[in-house]
DNA sequence: GTCTATACCTTGATAGAC
DNA sequence: GTCTATCAAGGTATAGAC
């Protein structure tokens, strides 16, 4: 890994633990041994950085989509979700929690960037639940996107709340997300 | 409305805007028109000032809890959400979703303070479902904690992610909660 | 590509006059 | 209770040497 990639990575981490507003470039050059002047050399300014991380997510997420390509539905949406508690045993919480957040304190660079990313998660998700009542896997009444509205938030609520509840909440949420659906 | 009282109106507003490492001592002197030293006068740390807008929260929680005592269970958890509904068509969200965010990087003091305003609102919430369910208005089958997670953390994460999205996603969520209770 | 050095700004916080 | 003045610390960012 380069150091550009180092760069992202480490600010990745930052970002998704104290938020967007509680890191700076020191942090990183301190975490990486370089100089901050070395940080401003990959990335002129922190908008630059932190769209390059959503950038980065956003690839992410399009290699998860090809590789849970040929799963059945019920194991995509658990795959989904235990990307969401690995970050969770982290002390991390999703790209999209931490910088939904932080929203109106955004150039607008970055919230086209930030919307790029929500609207391709909910499309994943709709699509996924659509896929799963059209096999008769999975039971809700209400249309394809509300549902995928309800379990993203009960993610992204769940990841702020049982940091200060109990860790066990988080995973209590997301077996009452897929029980819900297959009952 | 005295000055104390001022403050804690104004840095309310901003930290559930921008969060709580967006706002400084400056946002409030400038907005007020008093200077930086008069809010130190009657907060002398930052942390005294957000410790005393979660009490502020906390009292009127408890206030909220007396007037819909004699509520129907329905209309109860309809007075809750629209607490939030409120705060949404503000451009502001919920002081319990906005702090959990900055949640790592607070002191002990404002932590437990924090902790306290989250189990009085998912208590208040776990018995009112109970007292739904008891009577036969509600249901559910998972235990009344789960549905209360369920419900606060769909509130809390809808509160991000429609900042983005749309805002009637807000709505349809609420909607779909009580849909889903009454059901 | 990384460094030193530095500029400039904002922040949280305090001392002491009024 | 509010002011002026001031502080140290930390933030983003850049110029120019190596």
């Amino acid at each position: 890994m380069n150091t550009k990639e180092k760069i992202i990575q480490i600010a990745d981490i930052y970002i998704r633990q104290k938020g967007c507003n509680a890191f700076s470039f020191s942090d990183i050059s301190k975490h990486m041994g370089i100089k901050n002047a070395s940080v401003h050399y990959h990335f002129p300014s922190k908008s630059d950085l932190i769209i390059a991380i959503i950038q980065k997510h956003l690839k992410q997420l399009e290699n998860f989509e090809l590789k849970v390509k040929n799963y059945s539905p019920l194991n995509k949406i658990k795959m989904f979700l235990t990307v969401y508690s690995v970050a969770k045993s982290e002390d991390k919480i999703s790209i999209l929690g931490s910088l939904t957040n932080d929203y109106l304190t955004f150039e607008l660079a970055i919230q086209n960037e930030l919307k790029k990313l929500t609207d391709y998660t909910l499309n994943w998700l709709t699509q996924t639940l659509k896929e799963g009542k059209v096999k008769g896997v999975f039971n809700y009444t209400i249309d394809d996107r509300n549902k995928a509205l309800m379990i993203i938030t009960n993610i992204l609520g769940a990841e702020q709340l049982s940091r200060l509840t109990y860790n066990q909440d988080f995973q209590q949420i997301k077996e009452t997300i897929i029980n819900d659906l297959i009952q």
